[in-house]
DNA sequence: ATGTTTCTTTAATTTTCCTTTAGATTTTAG
DNA sequence: CTAAAATCTAAAGGAAAATTAAAGAAACAT
């Protein structure tokens, strides 16, 4: 689960952060218009919280953003009463919730699980791509029917993959999709490729044909033959 | 990729040279306004990493002859807060993002490669050239709808041959646009006969037609029949 | 606290690519 | 036509990157 929180106080980011964090999810933040913009239109995330008023632009110029993307991304406001009530009656703004400053981490904590339960009950969350099959909610792999155990890493690495297929996706930007900013990175991605070897070992133990290749000097691609 | 860095402080300078060389993309570096201004006029970069304060004159005008030039490149603006606030909130300046001093060198890089995300997703990241096609983002190249593997080199090469089709190109001219400035540039550019010989190879062994020309004593020429 | 699972680190091996070398071939100039 | 220079070709050396396997840390559950 793959949350932005978008809020210019810092104080307040980073105890959202944390409290997101405790609860499991993959929390990314930025504090103003632009940051958000350059994150959104990079990655792919399940939900964004997002404040009104920001430095550069407003919240409601990102959520028309991720409007436009097609973004399949729960969206949830948090604002101060006064800046929201005016706004939110007139225009219909697209999205799921709205959270009225002061609130109770657990509250928001609440709201963006319901987002979650709601988008994974309507929407497609399985992929599949021949004869493996991935079930993002419940995060769980089949190939040809029978189940394949994946760690939490080579499970993120597949759907990854998977979601990108046939194109080449540089070490960088694999470790940045999956580690966020936990990395203070570092000279080295060496971890990668023991999490790709392993996945690499189950798919074909698993009699999977051999999809994922390496791209000397770049990364990775997982190719449709 | 091409780069390039325009910043006073030389170790700040050469760390980030050498973090993105790493990289894998193409470097260059100013240290003063009057360097950037004359490298900005002599070569097309896909990315300018832009200091504020210089000598000689200040980065937004860099960015300002840049806008005027109609250059494609990115600009990111890396600079210290307080230089940074105030200017930035009145002056609606076209950069594509900003960072502020101290960064990690890795978020200068994700900064980077988001923008030639962006911009290879508005714009045109194929070039054809009858029956072969290289998609620049991906680094791969097709001849005829099948996939041709080609190293780095070899591609780097393909694709500037290809983007300067009909045109003399030396030997020199190629061996700096590829090698940059990595190279101590010594007497000879033996290395270059080889990888046009292995281009060359692939190409004919893909059915690819005789389009490399080579000009005695000067160089190259990607021939259009 | 204990044991298990998962993630990261380390080091040895293999693979891939870049450069060098040397000899053959082609081209130009005299 | 001949000699010198430039280019082509093929193979080998060395450097960098990727693949392994195994062991050490860290996280998780019992």
């Amino acid at each position: 689960m793959k949350v932005l929180v978008i809020e210019d106080e810092t104080a307040l980011l980073q105890d959202i952060k944390n409290y997101l964090v405790v609860e499991n999810m993959m929390v990314e933040t930025a504090i103003d218009f632009k940051e958000a913009m350059r994150k959104i239109s990079d990655y792919n995330y399940d939900c964004v919280v997002v404040d009104i008023n920001l430095p550069y632009g407003s919240g409601f110029d990102i959520i028309k953003e991720l409007k436009g993307q097609k973004s399949k991304a729960g969206i949830l406001i948090i604002s101060a009463r006064n800046s929201l009530d005016d706004k939110l009656n007139g225009l219909n703004i697209g999205s799921d919730d709205y959270l009225v400053k002061p609130f109770h981490l657990s509250e928001l904590n609440a709201r963006i699980n319901s987002i979650f339960r709601r988008r994974f009950l309507e929407g497609n969350n399985i992929t599949i791509f021949n004869e493996i099959s991935i079930d993002h909610f419940a995060q769980t792999v089949k190939v040809n029917s029978t189940q394949l155990i994946l760690t939490r890493k080579e499970f993120d690495l597949l759907a990854y993959f998977i979601t990108n297929k046939n194109k080449v996706l540089s070490q960088s930007a694999i470790v940045e999709h999956l580690w966020c900013d936990e990395i203070e990175f570092a000279d080295s991605y060496k971890f990668l490729y023991t999490h790709v070897r392993n996945l690499r070992k189950k798919l074909q133990d698993a009699g999977c044909s051999n999809y994922l290749k390496s791209i000397y000097g770049i990364g990775y691609k997982w190719e449709e033959k």
